[in-house]
DNA sequence: AAGCGTAGTATACTGAAGGGAATAACGGAA
DNA sequence: TTCCGTTATTCCCTTCAGTATACTACGCTT
């Protein structure tokens, strides 16, 4: 066995050690980058469409988050309103502010973590 | 602005810290949790195939994988043969078990980091 | 020489995620 | 009353990861 071993091409070994962090709910996901960079979207434009534009969303795409983080938190993160001046829009409640503000400590947190580890990976050597 | 508040059905807050931690490599994903069980269960039954219905994925997929990191690393994680007795196998290089083992300190390390953090979580109380 | 189970490869299918577009409801402002 | 921009919702379409299937090449064993 083993008498004529597949040898392919192969790169350089610029290896790095990556992660994700996320907080999880009922229904899956509750708080990741992407959602907590889509709440400090909303607070800065009021509103979710362009809250979706900025990051090159769908808004579609942007509802379904929202929605989804308010059916899973204990209190809505973004309140919205339809209709009136502007036609309505969306803000952060304190919940909002506060779910913000607690993901990127942990985010930071694991960003050190990542960094202490990667003195570590001198891999394959 | 902001009169009538659209509420749904919200769930009982059950959130837990989840994360994932990976390699990557010059063609993205290198090593990651999936790829180190592919790993072990090619050394534990010395075939690609044996390994992949043993984690009930197709021959395929696992074969893509492992043509992946191979592909990836300096030196192959997985030798393989055709033909022979029982039609040939696959094997794990000495870099291989170095991979397995690399990535399971780093592994251990990130849920050591995740049960500290979790200690932290008393969110949006 | 024939059989066997594996590696290696190509093609078609499937399901889920997300984009795009269309539409109704809403409620201040003009 | 009409206009406006947003929320909320629906339907269709594309893309992509992974499955299923089928086939050839291989080389030891009998």
């Amino acid at each position: 066995m083993h008498k004529k071993t597949h040898v392919k091409k192969r790169a350089k070994s610029p290896q790095e050690l990556r992660g994700r962090i996320w907080i999880d709910g009922k229904e899956g996901t509750f708080l990741g980058y992407g959602r907590i960079v889509l709440l400090e979207m909303v607070r800065e434009h009021g509103s979710i469409t362009k809250a979706a534009k900025s990051m090159g969303m769908s808004y579609r795409h942007a509802w379904e988050l929202v929605d989804s983080m308010n059916s899973q938190a204990r209190r809505p993160l973004v309140e919205s309103s339809t209709g009136g001046k502007g036609g309505g829009g969306a803000r952060l409640s304190e919940d909002g502010k506060k779910a913000v503000k607690l993901f990127w400590k942990f985010y930071a947190d694991f960003q050190n973590f990542l960094k202490h580890e990667k003195k570590a990976l001198t891999l394959l050597k």
